[in-house]
DNA sequence: TGAGCATTGGACTAAAAAGGTCCAATGGCT
DNA sequence: AGCCATTGGACCTTTTTAGTCCAATGCTCA
């Protein structure tokens, strides 16, 4: 995990055009003014997304992207896997290798317990929930979402506090 | 956010150190053999943790490196941010842009109630649970400490299922 | 049929971060 | 005074990310 500006700028898309008519088709470069990105790194990123099936491109008289799906039918797990490749979810948020049982690193055994839910809640989050809620989820919406990822993720959970530290946290 | 492996290189230092009796020195080449470490990359980390107070050096007769603190008190959050600069934490793992409310990228809001929980997570495991329960925490012991901090940063969460999409996930 | 035009595809450069190495200086200790 | 591991920093290599450019393609309309 670890995503880049490329991702960014897909999902900037993507949000763009789900606002949009459904259907609608927008030519690069107004979705690039409409989001305010660079349009030839637009470019290389949507061409990812076309090539892996999540926007339609179109030739001729009417031209430009459309959506090939619902907005709601897009998780923002799709995106960035097509942006930066399938195994960006299976590899480390601490570290880039690719992760085993066997040869763990110090924080394997805290982190196979939290990505899930991570991932859980990537899955679940999609286009049509950023267009939606632009920039400011509500806490509840969020909050639902990750109880939802954590339920799953650890059916049974009982309380052993065999851990030592309850620091003050300052967090921005 | 985006951890490097020079903090992997820390953490399995100082879990080394953590794992000798109490105030025990020992010498850059030992624990780099120990941990089975790069002892020139090793040198590198040390240093930095040195400067940041985590580490005592000495020189002389009974040279090397011992622990500055009881390894209950030195959480990982501690470490990384030593390693790899104070705003660590404050940067997003999905961009690497400092993060502003005012000037979001599309994944803002969600973000905005995740991390304070991830924050709180590195905060809270220590480089004695790390020695202690090695790579394996159960997940007992992570669950607690997630809910926990999930707890602390949400404190009244109600659910209102504003989302779409119930995919199935597969994780390693 | 052919001119127009945006997508296509890939190569290509540049910048930044991460990873890794080396060596002279330092300073307690014996 | 001499030993020797830490110190401090410079330096290089590799990898990743960011950003640019251009010729080719193919649909539509005149
Ligand atoms: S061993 Fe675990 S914590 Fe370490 S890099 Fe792999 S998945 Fe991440
Ligand atoms: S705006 Fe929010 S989600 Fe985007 S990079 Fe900053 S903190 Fe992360």
């Amino acid at each position: 995990m670890k995503m880049s500006k490329e991702s960014e700028y897909g999902l900037m898309g993507l949000v763009q055009l789900a606002k949009q008519p459904a259907h609608a088709v927008m030519q690069l470069r107004d979705v690039a003014a409409a989001a305010s990105l660079l349009e030839p790194f637009l470019a290389k990123t949507f061409r990812k997304l076309t090539v892996h099936g999540l926007l339609r491109s179109h030739r001729g008289r009417e031209r430009g992207y459309s959506l090939a799906r619902a907005p709601h039918d897009i998780s923002i797990r799709e995106v960035c896997e097509a942006i930066e490749g399938v195994d960006l979810f299976q590899r480390c948020i601490f570290w880039s290798n690719a992760c085993s049982d066997a040869e763990p690193c110090p924080l394997h055994g805290m982190w196979r317990h939290v990505r899930p839910q991570l991932v859980t809640l990537m899955e679940r989050l999609t286009i049509e929930d950023l267009a939606k809620h632009g920039t400011s989820l509500s806490r509840d919406n969020v909050a639902s979402l990750v109880s939802q990822a954590a339920a799953d993720a650890a059916a049974a959970n009982s309380s052993s506090p065999a851990f030592t530290r309850k620091g003050a946290i300052h967090v921005r």
